[in-house]
DNA sequence: TAGAAATGACCGCCGGGTAAGTTACCTCGT
DNA sequence: ACGAGGTAACTTACCCGGCGGTCATTTCTA
């Protein structure tokens, strides 16, 4: 090492103190929101002081947005993976669901930092969560469409409220998932597949 | 009024201005959630000042445990009457659904008070708002129980995952429906009816 | 030893909570 | 009938702790 740009450092170059940091805060981030997760605790976790996260990121909401972009690349690629292997309805949902299994597994608290009600609304933060929620609400809406097109819903608020109803429903499948640690993705998967089943056995029998 | 004990007022009964206080409270902490919500807001919006809130209710957590006992109270009973009318399955599902629109029209907001993550995890007003919630989500269980068990599913972590699903999903629903002031009780359930309908009918027709 | 990297100590603000002061009403003695 | 005094309701002004953010100083590497 000659003249490298990072001289000074403990021995930790600078690029994976920065992933450390991210990571770290984006468990305290994922798991008790925006709002209620203080810089210092997040540098006490990573074993840093206050002031280098400042160093790093600038700000709170620079952490949060570098938190965002992470969870948000993660997120978007996987699900538009998935949009474009020609499934549809329900099986693009599920399909979608074990996509996501299988990306977060080891950091299933991710998926929250986008959807997180006490993040700032604007902002560069914002900004960035914006466009990422964007990108896969825009998913979850094509695959809404289909969905109730094929039923021969075509109403626009119907279709709004589903898209909603199943955001909510990855919430929900995440924070049970978060709550269980020891299982594992494609248990999730089958979890999954196993309620739907009953809940269209359900209507079937009792219709 | 010869020797009333609240002697003293502007006019205006302490009973009647506790409960404007618990109102405009709810809406508070149900839109911005507990830990953003303040308490000078709050005081400011009911047209009074802070310290008099402080002194009916002692605090923020005995304040958002007013408004958790008004709500927990008012869902509570409703659910608990759909569960006596001997319906099952989805169909129960639907009928609860119904009857929480019926019953949270006009206070929309009510629902989240009680499913609020930014609330504090202990101390009095969460144990109230533990009561409730485990009171709504005995009913769920049960609910999603008797659904499972005719589809052959005792597994518990099915159950469990199913329950937490199912309240996602009312979340998601209420969360639609304050963002949709204009739709109206009956036609929220009507809506989700057809989405049902939509998702059984996706799932006959693929399989 | 130069200079970047990293930190401990500090500032200002905001929000929960309190105490002292003010207003309104009721009571009772004259 | 009426006003002085007492009491409860209510407010204003303040305290205090915690958190986002900064900076002078120290530590470490080349």
């Amino acid at each position: 090492m000659t003249s490298r740009p990072n001289a000074g450092t403990k021995g930790v170059p600078r690029a994976e103190r920065e992933q450390e940091i991210v990571r770290v805060a984006s468990v305290a981030f994922g798991r008790d929101g925006f709002a209620a997760t203080g810089v210092a605790d997040v540098a006490r976790s990573a074993g840093i002081s206050k002031a280098l996260v400042y160093s790093y990121f600038g700000s709170k909401e620079g952490l949060h947005a570098a938190c965002l972009a992470e969870a948000g690349d993660l997120l978007a690629v996987e699900i538009e993976r998935v949009a474009r292997d020609g499934s549809a309805g329900v099986e693009r949902g599920v399909r979608t669901l074990a996509a996501m299994f299988t990306v977060l597994d080891g950091r299933r608290h991710v998926w929250r930092l986008l959807r997180d009600r006490s993040a700032p609304q604007d902002g560069p933060a914002a900004e960035v969560a914006g466009r990422y929620a964007a990108r896969i609400e825009t998913l979850a809406h094509e695959g809404v469409l289909e969905l109730l097109g094929d039923a021969g819903i075509t109403d626009e608020l119907d279709v709004s409220a589903m898209v909603r109803t199943w955001l909510g429903i990855v919430d929900s499948l995440m924070d049970w998932w978060v709550a269980h640690p020891d299982q594992g993705a494609e248990e999730m998967t089958r979890r999954v597949t196993r309620l739907i089943g009953a809940l269209v056995s359900d209507q079937a029998r009792r219709g």
